[in-house]
DNA sequence: CACATGTTGCCTGCATACTGCTACAATCGT
DNA sequence: ACGATTGTAGCAGTATGCAGGCAACATGTG
């Protein structure tokens, strides 16, 4: 488990970046870049959600993708559980099968 | 909108306590209290979730609610979101009329 | 060897989440 | 009318965590 750092270096390495290219580009220090893609910050947590960004930018990835590798929930996901807060509150007591369930029927809807 | 310090003062005084009463049962001081439920803090933020946990105990209130209304994800929600991304980044996507339908298939399911 | 690349430890500045004190106005019981 | 309690607000201070920088070091490749 160190998803996220793992993707961020395989996009960066499908780019041809080294850590001193890529750094610059979003922003950080190189250094900074090789603790975040190693999961060895200092600190408990992961990159910012500012820097996510700019390296969803960068590396022209899915921003939603990496934030939620990175344990960060997307704006526009909290801001539906703010709006709604029983329907999440409900769906976080389902069960994989449920959720299946649910998720054919949303399916079917959007055809 | 200042929704979790108005809940928090309605819980409060339905148990009768004062701020200088309830302060010390939480653990933080009167005037803080006082900041929070008025939404006076300096920062932009609301009470931290330590706090609100404390508050929920001794307030015999509704943990994740207080916690949705301070604009906090829930612990055991966050964690399903992490385990099964793809469901909620496509619920996400579903307006009002498809999440009342949604709910509508829970609740039968939950009979 | 030269040189680029990646790794690590220590350091710093800023934001958060408070504390503690003070002073003040409004309200209440007696 | 009085003191006591209650809530409001400002200011200074602080411990912790977060986000990142810098310099030195290790590794690898031509």
């Amino acid at each position: 488990m160190n998803a996220f750092g793992n993707r961020i270096r395989e996009l960066r390495q499908q780019k041809g970046y080294s850590l001193r290219q890529l750094a610059p580009l979003v922003g950080v220090g190189f250094s900074y870049l090789s603790k975040v893609e190693r999961g060895r910050l200092d600190f408990a947590g992961s990159a910012s959600e500012s820097l996510i960004h700019r390296l969803a930018g960068v590396l022209n990835a899915d921003e939603e993708e990496l934030l939620l590798l990175a344990h960060h929930i997307p704006q526009r996901i909290a801001d539906r559980i703010f709006e709604q807060p029983e329907v999440y509150r409900v769906l976080a007591n389902c069960d994989q099968k449920q959720l299946r369930l649910l998720m054919e029927r949303v399916q079917k809807k959007a055809d």
